[in-house]
DNA sequence: TGCAATTAGTTTCATATGAAACTAATATGG
DNA sequence: CCATATTAGTTTCATATGAAACTAATTGCA
């Protein structure tokens, strides 16, 4: 039966798809180079790497600065507490926020990981010049602010 | 203390954490307009979406060609087979292997859904011209290169 | 020819995740 | 001042996913 009205979907050219395949490699690459070695889930990692960045955040901040779901942050950060890689305490100012920091333990496990992170980075873009990198994130940022643009206007 | 010795991670500079954060939003982004009213897994779009474009394929050319884990693969074939959207036959040459086809209720959600995601692809690339697609899709490339190649030298 | 290695796909078990509902605290407006 | 709405974070329940082990069939080599 003739679909000539039909246009199928070529996935080497949908670019979700793309992002989702390159995303998802680079996802169990990095989790290779530290989740049995450090006991860590990415979003555990996650929440390490925000924490490293700044001195300290509520729950709330790093979800939206990482833009992750505030469930994934909220159990991310009670493991951690757990195993003593953060702290938590509760903020004066607002007895609903917790402060969150690196323990000094947790700052060695971070410390031991970016190295490793930034190596692998630097393997991922070693195809590409500095003005490739910097096209790359420009295009990526363009996409980023489109998609977040699509999620404000919710379609129900 | 001084830290002048580490270098912190910045991470809206850290490109393994920009391209999750897009592929995430996309992810959640095309998941809405399919994963409700189509009852839909992104795994299960992913199957039905290579069986739109070749007319058969097995588990395991599916797993190949969208390079995706073979029990997640498994899996989506298992619940489209029991939802009817898919068959699944034995092959004569190779009784371990299975050929799997769209049914005429696979071909149009299938149908319905591919006007709905392109849609959405062209909404994200809307702030990008013809020529930054094609650049963007090639850096991807560039990219997906490197990280498979990373893969192949497994480091335990 | 026969057996070990490999392949195609499935299942088991433990953990992660998503959606929704929850608690406690704060903000806002009448 | 008080009731309602909102915010920060947690918990529950169901489903998804990851890792490993499994079964059945085929391939390759001695």
């Amino acid at each position: 039966m003739s679909s000539g009205q039909f246009t199928s979907l070529i996935l080497d050219a949908f670019l979700p798809y793309r992002l989702s395949i390159v995303s998802n490699k680079i996802r169990h690459a990095l989790s290779n180079t530290y989740s049995k070695k450090f006991d860590l889930t990415p979003v555990e990692w996650r929440v390490l790497a925000v924490l490293g960045q700044k001195e300290e955040m509520s729950a709330d901040e790093i979800c939206r600065f990482t833009e992750t779901d505030k469930v994934a942050i909220s159990r991310a950060v009670s493991k951690l507490v757990r195993k003593k890689r953060i702290s938590r305490k509760r903020s004066s100012s607002d007895r609903r926020r917790s402060i969150l920091r690196l323990t000094k333990y947790g700052l060695s496990i971070y410390e031991s990981i970016v190295p490793l992170v930034l190596q692998l980075e630097d393997n991922l873009v070693a195809g590409l010049s500095a003005g490739e990198r910097r096209q790359f994130l420009e295009l990526l940022g363009k996409i980023d602010r489109q998609v977040s643009s699509l999620k404000i206007s919710p379609e129900f």
